[in-house]
Formats: C-alpha cells, structure tokens, sequence
RNA sequence: GCCUCGGUACUCCAACGGUAGAGAGGGCAGUCUCAAACACUGCAUAGUGUCGGUUCGAAUCCGACUCGGGGCACCA
C-alpha cells in the first residue's frame, strides 16, 4: 500500500504555524486597518479596547477581551466604516517598581520590555489594531499632558491640596483614592487600609457629582445596567435638610443634615462623630474629657474592617452637653460615637431612634428614650427593636401632625427656611479624589513648594517635569516617596520669586493617566498639545468601548469626570466620552479565578502553540454571552480546530471561478447564505456573538451537504456560499479566513472584502410549518405558503381529518389564527 | 439587610407571548482502515428552579419563594 493510497483517507487540513506566518508579513505590508488615511471617505467608527497594564505577557483574559473587540472592529470594517481601533499601554504604576526593587533594575527597562513582548503577541494574535497610533503613559510625551491638565485643574481651583485622614496601604506604602478601597481592603493587594493624616493632592469631582449622576440618562440602553447603577450608588446623593441646633453653652449653633426634616420632632438625642473636631471642642473641659479621650483612641486603632462588622455594638461617651431642638425648645443630650462619619453631612447628627435602625441600635444600647412621630402602622419600634421607615401620618409633631410624609418634608422645609434654622439640601457618598502617590514609577506632580508664595504651579514651559533617573534612588517603599531623595531634582528655585524652593516629590495615581488617553490617540504624535481638537471632533467620542467590569467604577468615572472638565474648558464638544460600553466576562478554570496559587492557571501561550490563534479567538467567542465568565474547562479549542477545518476545506471544493453571477446559483443555497448572513450580522451588532458563530456553523453544514448531495460544487450559489462564510469567520478567524479566500481565487485582504449584502427576497422561505392547537395543546402541524392569508390558513385547519375527528361534537367557542404560524381551537 | 442579574438536556448555551433545541462539547453506532486517529453519516439524552397569577396559549409577562453570581452596606 503506497503512502499516495492512504492520503485519500487522511482529510486535508492546512498547517497552523504555517499559515500564521505567511499572512503577518502581508498583512503589515496593505496594513487593513490603518485609520485616519487623507482621502478616506467611509464614516468613521471609534472602537475602543480598555488599554493593558504590561505585566510580562498577555493572558487568557486578554485573549477574551481582544477577541471580542476585534470581532466587533473587524466588522464594522466589513461594513464599510473607517474604523479607528488603537491600542496603547497603561503603562505607569507598582507591579514595575516592585519588580525593579526586587531585580534592581530602572522600572523603566522592565516596562519598555514587556511592552515589547506584549505588542509581538498582539501582532501574533492578528488585534486588527491601528499600530501608528500607540503610546505609552509612560512616555514623557504623555505624561507631560498629565501634568499640564492638571496645571489646567489647579488653575480652575479643581486640584487642590487639603491635610486629612486618608486611606493608607501598609503593603504598598501609599495613599490609596476612597474607590481603591474594596471593604476596608486595598484593591491591588488586599491589606487591610488604614488611616494616616496626610497633606494630599485632591481633584474636585465632586463638583460634578450632579452632572455624572445625571448625565447618565444618556448612557442609558448603551452601557450595561449592571455599570450605571453601581456608578449611581457610588456617587450616592440623597436629598434632605441642613439644620441648625443651638448647643447650650457655645455660641455658634451646629448644623445637622438629615434626609428625614419630617422627624425632627422625633429626635431624642444628638450624635457627633467622635473624630470631629466638634467633638473634642465640646468635650473639653467637661468631666468627660477623659472618657472621651480614651474613646477617641480606642476607635482609632479600629481599622476599617472592624468599623464595617455588621454586628458591631453600637459604642459612644455622653459629653455631658446638650442641643436645643429648634422646632419645639427640647434639650437633646450630645453625644460622641464613631457610628457618626465626620467626613459625610457635617458630622453631626439629630437621632430620630423611632424611625432610623442605626439610632435606635444606639438608644437601646445607652438606654436613651424613642418616641414614634410616625404612625405606619408597624409594631412599636421600642419594643421590636427594629425602627420604621415607611409612611404614614405624623403624630406628636406639633404642625406636621396628620400629614403624610412628603407633604411633612415640604412644609417643615419651607418653615425652617422661613425661620433662617435650615433649609433643603444634598448630599452624597462620592468624595474628592485623591490623586497623590508616595511612589516612584508615576507622573511627577508639577507643583513647586516655596516657603514664601506657597504651591507654585511648575511653568509650562518647563513641562514635562521628567522623573529623576531611578539608579541611585531607593525605590523601596518607606512611606515618603522615592522623588524626595533625588536632592538635585528636588531644590529648585521658586518660579515666582526665586527664592529655594522644593518640587512636590509625590506622584499622580495613575488612573490620572487612563482618565484621558482615548483623547489622544486620534493626534498621537502630535506633541504640541494633549490631543488636537481637530482630531477629536473627528473621531470623539467613542462609539464602542470595551473592557471587563472591575473598571466600572474607577476609570469610567474618572474619564467621564475628565471629559466634562474638558468640556467646560471649551476643549471638547461632547459630555460623555463612552457611547456604548461592554463589559467581558473573565476566564476562568473550573469555577474560580486562575491563579498561580491555586493552581488553574492556563497559559494562553500553551493553548495558542496547542490550537493556534484563530481556534483560540473562536473558542473565546463561541462560549457563551460576552459579558458571561467563560470557564475554560466548558470550551473545547480542539471542537474549534475541527471546525475550522471544517470550513477551510469547503474553500478547496469549489470548483467555479470568482466573479460568478451568484444569481443563477440554486436557490436553496442560497437563501441560507442569506439568512446566515443577515443573522450573523444582526447577533453581532447585538453583542450576540456566540449566536453570529451557530449561524456561520448552520451555513457550513449547509454548504458541505449541498456540495457533496446538492447542487455541487460547481453552482454559483456554493462560491456565494463559502465566500460568505470566509468573510463571517474573518471577524473571528483571521488566519483561516485569509487562506480561504486565496484558495478561492481572491487577493488579501479578506478584511476589506466587504460584509455580503442581503438579497430581502432570498429571506423569505419557501414554505413554513404551521401549527394547529386545540386549547393551547399542538395536535398537528401544515406545511403551508408564508403568505397564506389567516381566512386559508384556517379553513385549512379545520379541514384537517385529526382535527376534525377532535372536534367532531365539540362546541367552538374561538379560533385565534396568527397566518402562517398557528391556528388555535378553543372548545 | 438593600439593590441587581440569572437558573433550559450530561456540559456550555439558543429560542419577536405561538412547534422547547439553533449551534457546540461530551457519548454511542456506522462508513473508511489491517487497526486507530482524522473525516463523513446517523442516533440518543422528555429538561424550562418552586408555587401561584394574567392569557386562547407562558421558558418568555406579573407576584411570592428558592438557589447562584455581582454590587452597595453605620452615608443620617
């Protein structure tokens, strides 16, 4: 037996390694995706990756999430738009100062080369990406931007420098943003956080805290429900009253906030935050001072976790001092407990036990009295221990008494505002950021202290204030940044007056970096400015974002943050700098995160060099919804190899020359082609991209069927056919698709073919199963026309032997037809 | 505790209020082979978490419950 012999019976499949390199080198040359060219006239599309942080390779999530963009920036391609989609490198922040200290090596060296490597498995991993518009934030062409938007923010009292208690990371050895705690823990390495009072660089979001809750309508249907509300209960505004109390003994009242003014005359007591400063002054000299004293230190060396317990027994010290309530003269007794922030409202609180659970937690605890001043008809909160928040009529409240909730809240408001006591107000959860870091591998703050004019701004013509060469620094974390050791870059005279003055030795959070980039990559080179507005009226903003939801809070806020800072500096003409958003799923391995300690990690490089690209690219698509969490050990990237193969092959069966009239092809054929095409194209606009892959599988089978026992391999209607499937795959299968399309007769690049246009009339089947119910129940099914009219459809039915052995002696009482789909009897 | 998303066959997942099964994995059988793998063909798996409601008709809409994921959680 000849070795020729048995080739017949080993099925031809194409050599993956092979193939991968062959089609690089020519896809570099006609560079498919290159966006911005002079002459182009196709709308433009802005599709987005979130950009990676480049620790060592790329990993399975990345595979995921560059897959599922590039399906959607490949398609939009196909579908005539000029597509901008970039990629660049989040490229400052701890992994690559950890790794220096640990290597003793510049950070810089350890980023520049993992940038590398990521970029040659980016290339390798055929990211349709626009690879002349990187960067780095790292590049001191980037980050000089950084710097000059905040001069830009400072100038505009939006950047602004406070002492407080701030959240401090005993690990990282620095000043974490309140969004970086995660339950009391540090979201990069899960130390419990403690606090530190520092002088710290903040930025002012605050202030638009009611723009980035209420611009969010505009977002709404576009980005996932999931994002916009976590986003609204972290800006977290509720609205009530601000109030005065008179305290018995000082001469400037205090002034409470509370969300229920209709209870104020329920308040039985009044709480400060023991770490108030109010608290110490009124504490001071009274018999409690050192009770008090000693409290305060207990509470401090709680940490967050301990203040998070749920069950934690409420703890406070009576000041011996009381507030007058304004509306009816009672004396409320003060007192100090850290259940009260000093940094929310005014820190200061009227207890209402009667109808908040934390107060009456508290007054049953301090055996302090509860009285009810609203009927909801629940059981009576001092016995129940549980206090009531719902509605009802006011009782016990002078004037308020008999008014439904609202209607209380309205009238007390006006009367407080009329009496000069308070008036309505907000509040919210979201506070300013904190943007200072004691670390090395950042952006330099470009302030200069002077001990004479104060925090100079660095003059713009001397941007980028560049980091001090790391050799020589000690870059270990002691709590102090790294800069401060850098004497020569540290001295400086004073931009105003001359005179010695020092740098700011911290550097900014990098989120500073990621809060803007998308601006900047449609004028990447373009180093005169941060971003052209040219360029980004052009492409801005962006039509489809895509990232995995652990950013939902963090970047997203911060960038559109950013975006309406710019917006008010007449910088940009938009609000909102996300159009659309999609939010991956993670890979996982048996259920739970892949981690080296674990012991699930799959490395993508295994599985790349295992299945090749495209079947890998295919296996992340085809598992399931996008925003799902895909388990590797659920997907087969040996089904997605037999698959493509599948395919590929079908590309070598047809035997008609390109260019042939596809409407002479057999009809059949030809209407799956079109109804595989109009599906797939409709899944994929819906983010369904497990489901645009069934409909390009249906059409395989259909092809490989009707070229073996159909119409053959000669019929137009198989070319339009495997054409059609080479374009589809070429979303998710790169490779394949391209050597598809060569072995049918074309020239690279399939990118640029062009998505098929659908035939409407091929979309209409021949005929469609109807079915006949009798009560709801299928008793029989008609091959009928799809035009059939709902009177023939009917008559039809009950001219059906079953049927109408089923209803012989029945008593109609209906008949609902829906023509061509169902007839339904009721008897 | 509050908010939110989900529960479909052995597994991953489809299904404008109208035929529960698109697609895949895994399994079995056949064709091919000396044999196996590949490939091709075929087959099976009666299953919509539970209870109720709306409807001619519910996986789909509504309510309650349950289980699972995610978010928030002393924010007055």
């Amino acid at each position: 037996m000849s070795a020729d012999n048995t080739r017949d019976f080993v099925h031809e499949g194409y050599d993956v390694a092979y193939v991968q390199e062959k089609w690089l080198p020519v896809w570099d040359q006609l560079a498919p995706f290159k966006s911005g060219r002079p002459d182009d006239k196709r709308p433009k599309k802005y599709v987005l990756d979130m950009f990676p942080y480049p620790s060592g390779d790329l990993h399975m999530g990345h595979a995921e999430a560059y897959a599922l963009g590039d399906v959607i920036a490949r398609y939009w391609v196909q579908k005539g738009f000029n597509v901008m989609h970039p990629i660049g490198w989040d490229a400052f922040g701890l992994p690559a100062e950890n790794a220096a200290i640990k290597r003793n090596i510049d950070p810089a060296i350890w980023t520049y080369e993992n940038i590398a490597v990521q970029k040659a498995s980016m290339r390798r991993y055929a990211c349709s990406f626009d690879w002349d518009r990187t960067f780095n934030t790292c590049d001191p062409e980037y980050y000089r931007w950084n710097q000059w938007l905040f001069l830009q923010l400072f100038e505009l009292g939006l950047a602004y420098r406070k002492a407080s208690k701030v959240n401090w990371c005993p690990s990282c050895q620095t000043v974490l943003a309140n969004e970086q705690v995660v339950a009391g823990l540090c979201e990069r390495c899960d130390t419990a956080v403690t606090k530190k009072k520092l002088t710290q660089w903040y930025f002012k979001i605050t202030d638009y805290a009611d723009r980035l809750l209420d611009d969010m309508s505009q977002l709404e249907g576009q980005w996932p429900e999931k994002v916009l509300t976590m986003q609204r209960n972290w800006i977290g505004r509720s609205t009530g009253a601000n109030v005065d109390f008179q305290i018995e003994g000082r001469a400037e009242p205090v002034t409470i906030y509370t969300t229920r003014p209709d209870t104020l005359y329920g308040a039985t007591f009044f709480v400060l935050a023991a770490d108030s400063d109010l608290a110490a002054e009124l504490a001071k000299g009274t018999g409690v001072e050192k009770e008090f004293n000693a409290y305060l230190e207990k509470i401090k060396a709680d940490s967050d976790i301990d203040r998070l317990a749920t069950d934690r027994p409420k703890s406070g010290v009576f000041l011996e001092r009381y507030a007058i309530n304004p509306v009816n003269g009672e004396k409320l007794p003060i007192w100090a407990s850290d259940y009260v922030l000093a940094d929310y409202g005014t820190g200061a609180i009227m207890a209402v036990p009667a109808h908040d659970q934390r107060d009456l937690d508290f007054a049953r605890a301090m055996k302090l009295p509860v009285r009810v001043v609203v009927e909801t008809g629940e059981e009576d909160p001092s016995v129940t221990g549980v206090a009531t928040a719902g509605d009802g009529a006011l009782v016990n409240s002078g004037p308020l008494n008999g008014k439904p909730k609202d209607e209380a809240i309205a009238f007390i408001n006006a009367q407080l505002e009329r009496d000069g006591l308070g008036k309505s107000a907000r509040n919210y959860r979201l506070r300013d950021w904190l943007i200072s870091r004691q670390r090395y591998w950042g952006t330099p703050i470009p302030i200069i202290h002077c001990p004479k004019c104060g925090d100079v701004a660095a003059p713009l013509d001397s941007l980028p204030v560049k980091l001090p060469n790391a050799e020589g620094l000690d870059l270990k974390p002691k709590g102090t940044s790294p800069l401060g050791a850098a004497t020569d870059w540290v001295n400086v005279p004073c931009p105003k007056c001359g005179g010695p003055a020092e740098r700011d030795t911290d550097t900014m959070d990098t989120f500073v970096d990621s809060s803007w980039y998308f601006l900047r990559y449609p004028s990447n080179t373009d180093h005169t400015q941060a971003f052209s507005r040219e360029s980004v009226d052009t492409w801005l903003p962006v039509d489809q974002y895509v990232g995995g939801v652990t950013h939902a809070i963090l970047h997203l806020l911060y960038s559109r943050f950013f975006t309406k800072v710019l917006h008010d500096m007449g910088m940009l003409s938009f609000n909102e700098p996300f159009t659309r958003l999609l939010n991956q799923g993670m890979v996982v391995m048996e259920g739970s995160a892949m981690s080296k300690s674990r012991g699930n990690l799959v490395k993508l490089s295994d599985e790349l060099a295992n299945h090749g690209v495209d079947a890998i690219r295919l296996s992340m698509v085809f598992s399931g919804p996008p925003e799902d969490d895909v388990d590797w050990s659920d997907v087969s990237p040996a089904g997605s190899v037999k698959f493509l193969n599948r395919a590929w092959r079908l590309s070598g069966d047809i035997t008609s020359a390109p260019g042939v009239d596809f409407s002479k092809g057999d009809v059949a054929l030809r209407k799956a082609t079109h109804k595989a095409v109009h599906d797939a194209g409709f899944a994929v606009e819906s983010f369904r991209f497990n489901v645009a892959v069934a409909r390009i599988m249906e059409l395989v089978n259909s092809a490989r069927k009707a070229i073996d026992s159909g119409c053959g391999p000669a019929d137009p209607a198989a070319r339009e056919a495997v054409e059609a499937i080479a374009i589809m795959l070429s979303l998710v299968a790169p490779y394949t698709s391209e050597e598809m399309w060569e072995r049918l007769g074309h020239k690279p690049a399939i990118a640029l073919a062009g998505w098929p246009s659908v035939d409407e009339t091929l979309l209409v089947a021949d005929s469609v199963v109807a079915v006949i119910q009798i009560n709801g129940k299928i008793k029989e099914r008609l091959e009928v026309s799809p035009t059939i009219s709902d009177a023939e459809l009917e008559a039809q039915a009950l001219a059906h032997p079953t049927i109408a052995k089923e209803l012989a002696g029945a008593t109609i009482n209906k008949i609902i037809t829906r023509a061509p789909k169902l007839v339904n009897i009721v008897i």
